[in-house]
DNA sequence: CGTAACTTTGAAAGAGATCAACATTCGTGG
DNA sequence: CCACGAATGTTGATCTCTTTCAAAGTTACG
């Protein structure tokens, strides 16, 4: 099963890489951060780019598992739904993350694009073969696979457990962190999706969710500069909030 | 980084594996099962076995992730704990599954045995350095953690969108499958954990849950034989349930 | 067999959902 | 550039599922 090529094996793992994957910047959650430039460039011979507009569909629950990709601009959700329409978010994903390993043959939630976003896909065939040929990166794959759970980990104690106040506080903290994790600034909270994206990833409505940002800034917790920018008054109260401490 | 030791590479991943690992027989979760003899072997080496009383303390969220475990016997549950004391369970394992394997330098979770349950520890060091020279053993990981997060992410769709009838029928469906993965019947499903167990899974009380118990049972889908053993009366009707068939 | 822990059932209360109306934003085309 | 209509967001009133509070059964075990 495995071949016995020599490895070749390389400690440069992260640093700047020029042109081969480059839209694909070496972020943390770029499973591209884990080769060296000569396996990048096995890599960016079967990539192909696409943008998607907004709403755009990634794919499907339940369709064949046949491209992994990685996020280079925009967002993107990922969610499940159940039999008669309701609808979780499992998560968003911005530039720099990486989406689609799938257990089965199938993907196992659907994605589609929040704003217009690019993307690097890379057929999974494909990858694969790359990946007999470059075991670190399995490793490295293992290594976001884990990250990722960790992730839907705190997701289920905050779905539950937390009150709907916790919920979205524990939320703008999160995309705050998000947003340092990309370079970003930390306060002005960027939310690039809806209120009824916010209601389906929190468990809660879309009634709640507004009430609750509505409380939040009476309470002086919070400042809605528009729907979309919010600016976290008291940072330390809300961390003590998200972490539920009564 | 990586060793350039040259790889064994043995076909044979699966079949019954003598001595080495003796209680860590080849389940489908079970690490072991990506290694041939002689992998086993090194691990063996540094492998210990535990047995834990019930409710006993696999480690502690935030403790340093020294090892990584299997369980070979009995049940085990995972979960983290809010700033007051509310807890969530994150998910039960039983014999042949795995345990411990951490984005940090810290487990991100607490774990305590259910039942009376036994436990091969290894040291997450020793570990690394096998890993280092048979990176299947990577892939194998990879694998058990790509199943652990799309189980996690089925439970977020149970937590954010279902109601208390529709988790209570979707746990004894997962139990119930659990229990065919590991050559047990399908039919009456055990629970080994107690009603707060079940609740603080569910994100429920305790009343609920048996209230909910209690509905079912009323509307003749289940039957209790005692508190801990489920008969699943009408399984297709429960399977859509759980789908969330209006 | 008695006591502590667990489970079940009942009654009351509450957080969030639902139903409804109004406000705001945004894209489109006149 | 502004007007209009649809989509999105906010606020209010009411309802309901689940929680909370309370007490009675049941089980396990020393």
């Amino acid at each position: 099963m495995a071949s016995a090529e020599p490895l070749r094996v390389v400690a440069q793992r992260l640093g700047s890489l020029p042109p081969p994957c480059a839209h694909c910047d070496a972020r943390e959650r770029n499973f591209c951060a884990a080769l060296d430039p000569a396996e990048l460039a096995e890599l960016a011979k079967v990539m192909t780019e696409a943008t998607l507009p907004p709403g755009g569909v990634l794919f499907h629950e339940g369709a064949p598992a046949d491209y992994v990709m990685n996020v280079t601009d925009g967002a993107v959700k990922l969610f499940k739904l159940l039999g008669d329409g309701r609808r979780q978010i499992l998560g968003f994903r911005f530039a720099g993350d990486f989406i689609g390993l799938s257990a089965g043959a199938d993907y196992s939630y659907s994605a589609e694009s929040l704003t217009e976003a690019k993307l690097c896909r890379f057929p999974r065939r494909k990858l694969d073969a790359v990946r007999e040929r470059f075991p670190q990166l399995d490793r490295r794959l293992l290594s976001l696979s884990i990250d990722e759970l960790t992730a839907a980990q705190e997701q289920l104690l905050l779905l539950g457990r937390k009150t709907a106040e916790e919920r979205l506080v524990s939320f703008l903290i999160l995309l705050s962190q998000g947003q340092v994790r990309r370079g970003q600034t930390a306060d002005p909270v960027v939310l690039p999706m809806t209120r009824s994206d916010i209601a389906d990833y929190l468990g809660l409505t879309i009634e709640t969710v507004s009430r609750t940002f509505s409380a939040l800034k009476k309470k002086g917790l919070i400042e809605l500069q528009d729907t979309t920018h919010i600016h976290l008054v008291d940072r330390d109260r809300l961390e003590e909030m998200a972490s539920g401490l009564a």
